[in-house]
DNA sequence: TAAATTAGTTTACAGTATAAACCAAAATAA
DNA sequence: TTATTTTGGTTTATACTGTAAACTAATTTA
């Protein structure tokens, strides 16, 4: 009746920050920061958890001399989102 | 752009017993436990955090010489589950 | 009368989330 | 030039949470 939620997704910052992954092809670490109103320490945290479970991917470089770090979402990571929803919505399904 | 999900409700096991009780009057414990597929131990633990924010209630009586536990929502709760539910649908909404 | 079942509660432990502390380089101010 | 601040993060200590296991207590069954 009411299946699994992913727990890495059934997260406010994680699920925030894939939401925002599925809508743009790449997004910047400051930009995702700004969006969510995460603090630095808790995104890297919870990037490096959607990484470690390829569900992102995450690139640093260099850009005007700054540390860049930069993320996106993977095949596996948008699998897992849809299959997430789907689950979920069988929770709120009736009410929305 | 992400508003806060109520803690309380962003947990899968209180979430389906929200979402229970979201469609009948009231439910045992054991109805409760069996939808669920939760243990006991979880679900006790559950209902409390539940009716201490007064998003439940909770009576305990006798039936057949046995304990019977019956809940229903509160109309706190059922408010509770819909703004979550309202602010959820903004981090799933494109893609449902 | 011993064992098993029903219906829970309590609690100890593992896992998670988060902010604070930290790091390193670059830019700016004094 | 050298101190201070800013940028862009990472690491880590702590508090919080979730969960199963252990427990309670009454009842039923063998």
């Amino acid at each position: 009746m009411f299946e699994n939620l992913d727990p890495l997704l059934h997260q406010q910052l994680r699920l925030a920050i894939i939401s925002l992954l599925m809508n743009v092809r790449e997004a910047e670490f400051t930009y995702i920061r700004e969006k969510t109103g995460a603090t630095a320490g808790n995104l890297s945290v919870q990037l490096s958890k959607l990484k470690e479970a390829n569900y992102i991917e995450i690139n640093k470089s260099f850009k005007d001399n700054y540390p860049m770090t930069v993320c996106s979402i993977t095949d596996t990571g948008k699998a897992a989102f849809d299959t997430y929803v789907a689950a979920l919505t069988k929770y709120i399904g009736k009410h929305q």
